[in-house]
RNA sequence: GGGCGUUUAGCUCAGUUGGCUAGAGCACUGCCCUUACAAGGCAGGGGUCGGCGGUUCGAGUCCGUCAACGCCCA
């Protein structure tokens, strides 16, 4: 075949060319004809498309591109779909700041709603219907800034298998998995108190929490004994005496055991109260005496629990005291509470230091503490808890023999790195209750069940009504259950609909299950399933892989897949985290410009498994650099003959000797792909490809200029080393590989085969030759530097000394080594290494 | 307070089961327009491998301990 090899390679404009010839020849098509055991199925995280853009979208995704391209090459048939994850907060917080719109779920549905193309203030309110809507709208744009990114970067995806979290599909996997659940009894509704924004008006689960440290005061406050005395303790929230049950010390501290079974009288309510031990009173906090309410804390809820205490709840979903005087308090009591109505937990905080001042009980100022404060991680104000039904699924929180099952899970995934595996066990040892997955929130899956209505008007939560499989997916606000008509919606005798969502992860944790199309089309779910590999970011093991470990245990009673790869985490040029509020995210579509995206590839790959990396325009550079060396390499390698040589031409010494190192870079570089070290299998390629561009290749110039049986030893030795050095570089530069092969080779570098030992076998001769031969040329360069000469200076004797073995070597590729030394003669003697480069006269000038 | 990770050249990082004078790139210095490549090539200087202690014939590599930094959890 003739080639076609350009006079000046570039790298111009070569992502658009290649990506478009990709899509038009369905390269990463996936053929679903294979059986499971021809398949690599990858789980691919759907980005949050809501978010921005930044580079740690970039660096796993690459990483694991590679890795997949290892694999398609190697024989697997690559099952690599993509995902949009647009359900959940993050997108009504967009939509919501983008259109400047607020859902209000009691508004009607206007058919002909234009959104205005920008924010304004104050806010539209819409209804939830065009709420949703614009969520979608939204998502939809979204979805193609990242589909057009992961195609520019060369992502090897399907782009026939994407989905997303919302669409139709996914909503009726999610419900189905939900209904599944509940048939077995691993979702449970429960009146309990949950944790709760006040801004968000949702309940929020364990893994969406982070501690803040926070100012407050420590007030001391007096509860009297019934003997008169004062019983003093410490709180940070003295507006919460009104909700008090109890008072709680550690079982065991000498100072309180007299009043342990009697009782005390709140300050300002007059409420009587039992005092209790808890070993989780702390003696050395405060006093050494806390009060309990319902609720102040996660701690509060503990101990309401396991000491059976009643519930007074005060603050409303609103975050508010509540309006009306709560049934337990009478007197001045009652009308002390009237002064709190109403207000916020900071405002009441204020007028309750104020009464417990001018009353007495408040012992000298508070003091002021910074103390850790639970907040919803996309949250602006401290989380409340309240009291209300939600739904749950188990996952070993409350049952440790789930918990163990969940745990063995764990141990049974592969770890890439191995470490990452005690995040998994340290999440799900430090699980306090079951996963909490309904939201009050809008656009998201909903919850698909209605409940019946009883004649005086009472919902009941523990028969729901359920839709039938084909009636899924079911908006159960809008759609009329199995054997009711919308006339009786909200009615005595009749049914409501669930009002709640799910939290996002409930449907992403089941991407395999939705990307598999594990109830829609069984064919393909058995040959896909369970997975290769979850790649993932090292945040959401306790969210996403966790979450996605429950539903494949429960629904399928299997790993999801059977190996974890887990990135590193994105640190910016200075290595500080990456944040919108310090101005230091960066992100990839200005480098990809300015460096292309073979550079930010190849700074992907060349962070480590599960290392921190920061972001390195260095390395970009060098990444640009080596793609343009791999063009220009090729049209040397490619320039001496039009069609291909057949390789027993190959019979040079030199030229076998350098096959014999690249089949060693073969087998490191697989090796290390086999063990998910893309950056391995990257750095051995290329520390050869550049000894090869070095070396070998000047020591072959002047006999492939030649011809005869000598040149064409070199032109075939050329061209095989190109055709392995191509495939293993293509799962990391894409593109210029791509290229390059389209000079001389049909179809696709991508669908080639991976390069193998056995493929050099015929071929392969003595390794040290070209070593030694490599390191007599370093020597003569040396030299030359040293002298100040060119490299192109005559040398009229090189003398070698070496071992014997190294001399019989060197005679190997003697032509070769003169030409490329310029050297008129040399000279060997056995004995310790040297070389001495005797210059000729003419070329000390 | 607990856990995990990191600490190697001025900077960013390799160093795979312990083994010959510790590597790469950037930066720095010198030289070279050599017909694949001057937004390049060749060559060079530069490190008591965080501190201390231990195991071993031998430790950047294993063990203990301390310190700094980062992340996660409480």
């Amino acid at each position: 075949m003739s080639r076609n090899v350009p006079d000046k390679p570039s790298l111009d404009g070569i992502e658009e060319k290649w990506d478009a010839h990709w899509e038009q020849e369905g390269t990463y098509r996936f053929d679903r004809t294979k059986s499971r055991d021809e398949i690599f199925a990858i789980d691919t995280p759907p980005p949050t498309v809501s978010g921005s853009l930044h580079m740690g979208s970039v660096f796993g995704y690459v990483q694991t591109d590679a890795h997949a391209r290892y694999r398609r090459m190697a024989g697997k048939e690559v099952f690599y779909p993509m995902g949009w994850d647009d359900n959940g907060l993050p997108t009504e917080r967009r939509v919501q700041n983008f259109y400047g719109v607020l859902c209000d779920p009691s508004l009607p549905y206007e058919p002909d709603l234009e959104p205005a193309e920008d924010a304004h203030d104050p806010p539209v309110h819409i209804s939830r219907r065009n709420f949703i809507e614009l969520c979608h709208l939204r998502t939809a744009e979204d979805e193609k800034v990242f589909e057009n990114l992961w195609r520019t970067l060369g992502l090897s995806v399907d782009w026939t298998q994407t989905y997303a979290t919302i669409d139709e599909h996914a909503q009726r996997t999610s419900q189905m998995a939900f209904l599944n659940n509940l048939a077995r009894g691993e979702a449970y509704s429960q009146e309990a108190p949950v944790l709760w924004d006040v801004d968000f008006q949702s309940a929020v689960a364990q893994a969406e929490l982070e501690d803040r440290e926070k100012q407050g005061a420590y007030h001391k406050v007096a509860f009297h004994g019934e003997d008169g005395s004062k019983v003093y303790i410490d709180t940070s929230r003295p507006e919460l005496i009104c909700s008090c049950v109890a008072l709680v010390a550690h079982p065991d501290d000498g100072r309180y055991q007299s009043l342990f079974g009697s009782t005390v009288t709140s300050p300002i309510f007059g409420v009587e109260l039992p005092v209790v031990a808890h070993e989780l009173a702390e003696p050395e906090k405060g006093t050494g005496v806390a009060m309990i309410c319902t609720f102040g804390d996660t701690t509060d809820v503990t101990w309401w629990r396991e000491l059976d205490l009643p519930t007074r709840a005060v603050i409303g979903h609103d975050g508010r005291f509540q309006d009306d005087t709560p049934e337990w308090l009478t007197g001045a009591g009652a009308a002390a509470y009237r002064e709190l109505a109403g207000l916020f937990p900071n405002q009441a905080r204020r007028r309750m230091a104020e009464m417990l001042a001018s009353s007495g009980d408040l012992d000298g100022e508070p003091r002021q503490i910074t103390h850790p404060v639970k907040y919803y991680e996309k949250g602006d104000r401290p989380l409340e808890i309240i009291t209300s039904r939600q739904w749950y699924i188990r996952n070993g929180g409350r049952d440790d023999e789930l918990r163990k099952e969940l745990l063995d899970r764990g141990e049974e995934i592969r770890w890439v790195p191995d470490f990452m595996g005690v995040r998994f066990r340290h999440w799900v040892e430090g699980l306090n209750g079951d996963w909490l997955i309904s939201r009050q929130r809008y656009f998201g899956v909903s919850i698909p069940l209605w409940y019946p209505i009883d004649d005086e008007g009472n919902l009941d939560y523990d028969s729901p009504v359920l839709p039938t499989d084909d009636q899924l997916p079911i908006d159960p606000t809008s759609h009329v259950p199995p054997g009711f008509d919308e006339s009786q919606r909200g009615r005595p005798g009749g049914f409501a609909g669930d009002p709640d969502v799910m939290d996002t992860w409930a449907t992403s944790s089941l991407t395999p299950q939705i990307a598999g199309h594990w109830h829609d089309d069984p064919d393909l779910w058995e040959r896909v399933f369970p997975m290769d590999i979850r790649p993932q970011g090292p945040e959401i093991i306790r969210t996403w892989l966790f979450s996605t470990t429950v539903r494949a245990h429960f629904e399928h009673g299997t790993l999801p897949w059977h190996t974890a790869t887990i990135n590193g985490w994105i640190l910016d040029p200075d290595r500080k985290k990456m944040s919108k509020s310090k101005g230091n995210v960066v992100t990839p579509l200005p480098l990809i410009e300015e460096y292309g995206a073979e550079a930010v590839r190849y700074w992907s790959c060349n962070g480590r498994p599960g290392v921190d990396t920061a972001v390195d325009f260095g390395v970009m550079k060098i990444g640009r650099r080596l793609a343009i060396k791999i063009l220009n390499a090729s049209r040397f390698a490619l320039g001496f003959t039009d069609g291909d040589v057949d390789r027993t031409a190959i019979t040079q010494a030199l030229d076998r000797s350098m096959l014999a190192g690249l089949a060693e870079v073969v087998r490191a570089a697989t090796d290390a792909f086999e063990e998910y070290d893309y950056a391995r299998a990257l750095e051995v390629t290329e520390q050869s490809f550049w000894g090869w561009t070095d070396d070998y290749v000047e020591l072959v110039k002047s006999r492939a200029y030649g011809d005869g049986e000598d040149a064409a030893s070199a032109h075939a030795a050329l061209q095989l080393a190109l055709s392995v050095y191509l495939r293993l570089f293509a799962p990391f530069l894409p593109f210029v590989t791509e290229e390059v092969w389209s000079w001389w080779r049909d179809g696709s570098v991508h669908r080639s085969n991976w390069p193998t030992f056995d493929e050099l076998e015929s071929v392969v001769g003595d390794g040290s030759i070209l070593v030694s031969t490599s390191k007599v040329l370093s020597a003569v360069r040396r030299a030359k530097s040293d002298s100040k000469v060119s490299m192109r200076a005559e040398v009229k004797l090189v003398s070698v000394s070496a071992d014997r073995s190294v001399l019989d070597a060197l005679r190997e590729a003697e032509p070769d080594l003169m030409a490329a030394a310029r050297a008129e003669a040399i000279d060997y003697s056995e004995g310790e290494f040297s070389v001495e480069s005797a210059l000729a006269d003419d070329s000390k000038s």
